[in-house]
DNA sequence: TTGTACGCGTTATCAT
DNA sequence: ATGATAACGCGTACAA
């Protein structure tokens, strides 16, 4: 049913050899073979066989994606991953790959052995998405030295990098922006402690605050997970201090709702009471009322950022330096995040 | 690096027949044998090459996604769509398929030749989503005989079925809520025309208010496309109307969003003034202040339903019937909704 | 410039 | 029960 190359090559009148160097633009064809060999595989509507192909070349044009999407079942969904995602899809399908998706879980032999799942399909680059970096598999995996490519996830390595929001930057927006506002007294909602986004913005914050010349006193800093109820309940603690905060910057959109609605539970109003700012503007921040303020990232720029980093990473020449060269990849690619100023900000009363 | 079966073969006094047999469970292999084998092929750590083993059986344990993300650039994201990518790759996880994320603008040669890709792949399946069903790329897939499911999109011929929403019945939810809370001047913000979700919902719509007794006058029905601003527009001009209607069903939730947001912008109330209800139950449903009332799907349940159907379709021997059995696929799985009461619908004025 | 022959890693057929 | 051998479809030394 289907053609295959040696078909082409019959009905050129050549070699399959010659149809193949003619198919893959190889120098050495005569102009008049390539243009029949064309002709006629365009005619037959040949198409090469991915497999085949991959076999003897050893890649496959395509990238994998491992997804740890087990928090699904306990937690929700994750806005921004999703979107993360689909930024990622668009962004490889202008280069040509294919996308894989990769589930941890999916092989039963080796739960979590990313090394032999890149290896068995011949994955020519990795991207990594919510599972925690710490893991001795994402340890093996780069040193196994396949391309890979962190999305929020510092994975650092000879042939290994990351993208991720400039969360430095982005949280020191926010802060700013209150402190701007006139508020002294301004808390913190962090993620989680094993999430770099998590522990970046929660630094960040100590680190604005410091710059801005305000105090953060221990009892300022809730902890939460990035999901709703984990803003909620920091947030119900906040504002049972006996000096509450009067804004509040929360690592993530989805904990800074919460805490919003904490807020009116507790009879306050948002945000001429007390106000909050988010993190990541995913799609429910703006249909929010009030909408929340919070600091964008462009998540298409960011999948755009990945996959120019995973191609710069695969196409670079395997050069080892001197004694094997445990040479760092390319430096990370911080995505700078932008203020985006809705209903939940104000001076304070 | 990669250690291959001959290599087992060879470790285990076997040939690389025998150790192949002993890998993949054949009948014929002494008990001692396969044990001495598994036992060197665990030690060696041999994972089977997948492009190798995908040439030589013709199958690639491997389904793809077919999914024009094109509309993302101009109106935005889709929630829905995102869930349901998450809850497929999780239903896949579990059966040991690999999904391939497949862009129909990724072939520079043939657009949208969608038989290319997945021959070209091997795949054993295509799971298709937000494409125009009427593409005739589609009906070529579909003719062309590879395992086929549609995501809420109607794709039927002798191995190729959908899943989708109960539509009728769901719709039929909305008006019976409306319509119990005394309402009788309900208008519908419908989906876009092409997309079946759009059609069905529409037409649910006339039939439950028949059923309910109820008239829908022509210019009840507003058009709108699935996304925020067509549920804005749309509802201006509903409210527009000399004889504005008490309550709104909108095909979609984010343009319920937008329908209660054009209320609001009205100075009307919501549900006080005007009730609205939604279709999908998205993540944002459950965060807008009033929540909205919607008619919530289980995407978990219709990814499962998916991956169900497309392991049916693909387990099938493709027997053909007499002169070449133009048969039908499996009946499609619809998923009944159910309805999620939150705050924007209230008895009329 | 072109053709021959081999190998990529695996499974399947047919002997034994 | 096991082993040799031949595919699967393609790219590429090497030879011509």
């Amino acid at each position: 049913m289907a053609v295959d190359i040696r078909e082409v090559a019959r009905r050129s009148g050549v070699s399959p050899a010659t149809a193949s160097r003619a198919l893959n633009a190889h120098p050495n064809v005569a102009d008049a073979t390539r243009a029949r060999v064309l002709a006629t595989a365009r005619e037959l509507g040949y198409q090469p066989n991915q497999q085949a192909r991959a076999l003897v070349r050893q890649r496959s044009d395509t990238v994998g994606l491992i997804w740890d999407t087990g928090y699904v079942r306990t937690h929700g969904r994750q806005s921004f991953l999703q979107d993360l995602l689909v930024a990622l899809k668009m962004a490889l399908a202008e280069t040509g790959y294919h996308l894989m998706l990769l589930s941890p879980s999916s092989t039963a032999a080796s739960p979590s052995d990313f090394v032999s799942i890149a290896a068995q399909h011949s994955l020519e680059g990795v991207a990594l998405m919510a599972v925690n970096a710490h893991l001795p598999a994402v340890d093996a995996l780069i040193a196994s030295r396949r391309p890979c490519v962190g999305l929020d996830l510092p994975v650092r390595g000879a042939r290994a990098s990351y993208v991720s929001a400039d969360n430095q930057q982005g949280t020191a927006l926010a802060v700013e922006h209150l402190a701007g506002l006139g508020h002294r007294r301004i808390a913190t909602i962090t993620g989680g402690a094993g999430m770099m986004p998590g522990v970046e913005r929660r630094e960040g914050f100590s680190a604005a605050m410091a710059a801005a010349g305000l105090d953060v006193p221990p009892e300022y800093v809730a902890e939460g997970d990035f999901f709703l109820e984990s803003g909620l309940a920091a947030m119900r603690r906040l504002l049972a201090l006996p000096s509450p905060p009067t804004a509040v910057f929360a690592a993530g959109d989805l904990m800074a709702i919460g805490a919003v609605r904490a807020a009116e539970e507790a009879g306050l109003s948002v945000p001429r009471d007390v106000s909050v700012v988010g993190f990541d503007d995913i799609e429910p921040a703006s249909l929010v009322h009030p909408g929340l303020t919070t600091v964008g990232q462009d998540y298409l720029a960011m999948g755009r950022a990945a996959v120019e980093l995973l191609v710069q990473i695969i196409a670079d020449p395997r050069v080892t330096g001197p004694r094997g060269g445990a040479r760092r990849g390319p430096a990370p690619r911080l995505l700078p995040g932008r203020l985006v100023v809705r209903g939940t900000t104000a001076p304070p009363a």
